[in-house]
DNA sequence: AATGAATGAGATTTCATTCAT
DNA sequence: GATGAATGAAATCTCATTCAT
């Protein structure tokens, strides 16, 4: 019936809207007290509807968290892949791109609720699989920036610069997250740094071992 | 009276006793299930004390935490300041330092308490305060081995260094707490690269400009 | 009006089609979860109407349930009654006749409602009151077949036969709501002496007192 | 130490104080409200304690419930297991103690507990394993009664009687529960009437066949 | 007539904190 | 000093019922 078809495509929408009117409340309660002191009532308030409502729309509060995690990496994600897309042999340019998308990530609000997240994913089996998920995505990404930017790297090599990207790129989330950014250029420029050592070709290998061992 | 210094001193004692002893309990359970989730009773049940009887030093479960976090953050500092202190012009000799010293960080419940710290700083002024003053104090350390090592930087390029040293030194704290660290090796061969580009001279200023654009 | 009178009827039998809907389901869903725990949501679900709807028919949760209760012993009454009408003078011819209809008591289904229902009188008026009139009809037949079956009764014997059948007819419902009848044929066998001991003629009166005391 | 010990034991009062004292107050409400309507709070109330002062004491509502059903199976038990200690071949002292014990079972309060313990029964598997315990306790006694009672009989013949037996002195319990029970003495001719068809040897096998048919 | 979104009261349970012993 | 019994506020979640559509 075309009714039911058109109800129903309402009622999709409307599910839609409600879900992400309660996942934009808990946002603002769980970067504002945490996930744990993030009460129902508190989102329900903050999202202007009762209690009892919401779980119409999540099963869980823990489920809310979750679709709240994921629904940040995704973003988080969307850049992150975009970069290794657009990989090229130009390291200035590649830095630059980085530079972006990494600096994107310093909103403070965002980073606040993506501690928020791995502090949860210590704890929460599901949560931890998420982050798990993000990272196999992330060095999946960073691994064909590697090996597009640098010729003939071992598989160590390789592993070793991307794990440090991951750790990096995560680093700035939670510093943007603990951290009023004040100075952004200052953040830039020492990212700047550390990326070069890690995106370009060492000095001729052995070179420090030949000399001091 | 002579009987009442002997005898303050013995209670003075027995409190820093009973302190560790709690501290060392709440750790414990911190570790296991998160700051909201450790609760008095299982604290008081791993220290093996009354409930009651951990008010009488502690005023708040907020204090334990407090506490806790500063113990843990001396011990870090402890690390890095040494460091600093003996920074000489080689850089080999820094980066294995600092990786000796990072490595130790890697511990992994170490971390996990540490992302607690983090998340609980967003949240709590007392803690965020906490947080500040270490990175006062690292950023100190660091700066007089940015300057040691690399001469006639501004004064921004030596900040910009320092930050970054404060990202990636927190970073690894972070991806500790959520990773069960299974090759430490490729972490510090990454980690190495990184330092090497934030801790050496860059190529002369302008050459990056001048032979790429 | 005619026109009126037709759709009256039409809608008096929508009525009473809606009701059995909801009863039944009502029904299928106490059995599974008890009176409490079912649902009104759930007995939506099972009658395949939206929950709203169903105040349409019914005022209450606890109309639905004092409806499903009546609508439950009637079926019992109308076995009892048809009992009644049959009586003769042959125990043996009766004892079959009740036999078979208590066995039919003994379907599960059945017998979990009624044990929700009784233990509901306790607490609701309303089904209390039903309780007692389906035991005043269950009288009314019971006395009947025992006059009938037994001449020159004192009132007081009477009653006291009467009464009895009342409490095993219930006894069984009990068992039957409690335990898997895994066999009937032990229980009939049970059920017959204990009917023979009540609805025989007893000793000369007497005896036993006579013997003992 | 003696002091310790003289402290536990102290402690083992208080806890069992507490205990009854929480118990008497569920029964209370058990009695007015139900299994799922007595709240914990009024319970609380009831009690004269603080809500979650219970939970120090129980773990669950739902253990308060089985300690609730246990307890008062306990009690019903040891008039059953009475009866059957004291089996003799003289049926009419068996009868007399055997109404003596079942008036004691027609206590109102007593019984709509009872009711309600059966009732969940059909839902709880933990009440379900006490009942069919209690059942296997009573069916023991009841076995060894009808055996000492009549002599000679097949297993079959003993299960049907010891069956009945069940059926009947639980459905007196249910009686009482539903029913304030007016006129014990009718009750206890009844079930006397009963209890001798059950507990007598009957005719001769096949006496009915062939004087009837 | 029919739906199910929306509400808010209330249920169970946990926990920091106090206090009598 | 030391205990843990006791409290009550607050958290999560469910459910009967209403009402706009």
């Amino acid at each position: 019936m075309a009714l039911s078809a058109a109800a129903s495509a309402k009622r999709e929408e409307r599910l839609e809207r409600r879900q992400t009117q309660i996942l934009d409340a808990a946002r603002v309660c769980v970067r504002a007290e945490g996930f744990h002191a993030a009460s129902m009532s508190r989102i329900a308030a903050e999202a202007g509807m009762g209690v009892g409502h919401i779980y119409q729309y999540f099963d869980n509060k823990e489920a809310i968290m979750i679709a709240l995690s994921e629904c940040d990496f995704e973003e988080f994600m969307l850049h992150i892949t975009r970069l290794g897309q657009g990989a090229t042999l130009d390291l200035d340019a590649l830095i630059d791109a980085f530079l972006g998308d990494i600096m994107w990530l310093l909103d403070h609000d965002r980073a606040a609720l993506a501690l928020e997240v791995m502090a949860e994913s210590g704890r929460n089996p599901k949560v931890a699989e998420l982050v798990l998920r993000v990272d196999r995505e992330f060095r999946q990404a960073a691994g064909k920036i590697v090996e597009t930017m640098i010729a003939d790297l071992s598989q160590n090599d390789v592993d070793a610069r991307v794990e440090m990207l991951l750790v990096m790129t995560r680093a700035l989330l939670i510093h943007a997250g603990t951290h009023p950014v004040s100075d952004r250029k200052i953040l830039a420029d020492g990212f700047e740094l550390a990326l070069r050592g890690v995106l370009s070709s060492p000095a001729p290998a052995g070179s420090r071992a030949a000399a001091l061992r």
